[in-house]
DNA sequence: CCAGTATGATCCGGTACCGAAACGATGTGG
DNA sequence: CCACATCGTTTCGGTACCGGATCATACTGG
């Protein structure tokens, strides 16, 4: 576990997963959303609307527009509370789970080739 | 120089620096934008408006709207050629350096926080 | 029961982006 | 010289996002 990167390779990993993405993924996701998305499956649950809006320092609209879209597209699924039915927790669906496998194969095939092309090292 | 990421720690990195990204900088540049400005910043010039297209798959007003908007925010700066007036040369500014840099040390700075946090996940 | 609070959704005007098509400006070749 | 190709920009109709304010619903406590 090494994660003590320096600037060409932390500059140089995010230029070419991000275009990566561009390329796959296509427009669709904000960077906004896409934050939303990955706190929603790489941080324990259970995640409410307040909630995700407080980590971002977003207002609850934006995380209420995100979810509209995200949920739209199958990425999460919103469930309500019924221990309190003012709260709205959101859930991972199976095709957002697969969304963000994909990401992170994205991210460390780039990694990889990076790790080829500047050094010899697997 | 070791970039062979395992998926917890590239969606890990991916997670945190998306999070910082947007609390920090906020939603004023598109994934779109930030791949191209990436580009511009690590990729050897020099950029041209097709060429940028073609980078990312994507038409030609895309660039343009693109270039306006971080042209407008100082990011980019556009120059036409004289050998070939026809074609725009994309020039990098001080200020489009001192933001990719910023996107550096968040990349930087939340990896190592990753690396002295974790130790055995899934 | 009723005021007060909290939660998430909705509405509002404004702005920016999207893809597709058409447009001027410029260079090139017959 | 003039038709044609190339380059980047602009326009078009449509969609989604933005912040701020407001709303309906649901819990809480006197």
């Amino acid at each position: 576990m090494q994660l003590d990167l320096r600037p060409s390779e932390a500059l140089g990993l995010w230029h070419a997963a991000t275009l990566e993405h561009v390329r796959v993924i296509g427009p669709d996701l904000t960077m906004r959303q896409l934050a939303i998305l990955l706190h929603i499956y790489l941080a324990p649950p259970p995640h409410t609307v307040r909630g995700l809006a407080a980590m971002l320092g977003v207002t609850k609209p934006v995380i209420t527009r995100a979810l509209d879209t995200m949920g739209h597209m199958g990425l999460v699924r919103r469930v309500r509370d019924e221990r309190d039915r003012r709260n709205v927790i959101i859930k991972r669906t199976v095709e957002g789970a697969l969304f963000v496998e994909r990401l992170g194969d994205i991210i460390i095939a780039e990694g990889r080739k990076l790790s080829l092309g500047e050094r010899s090292e697997t």
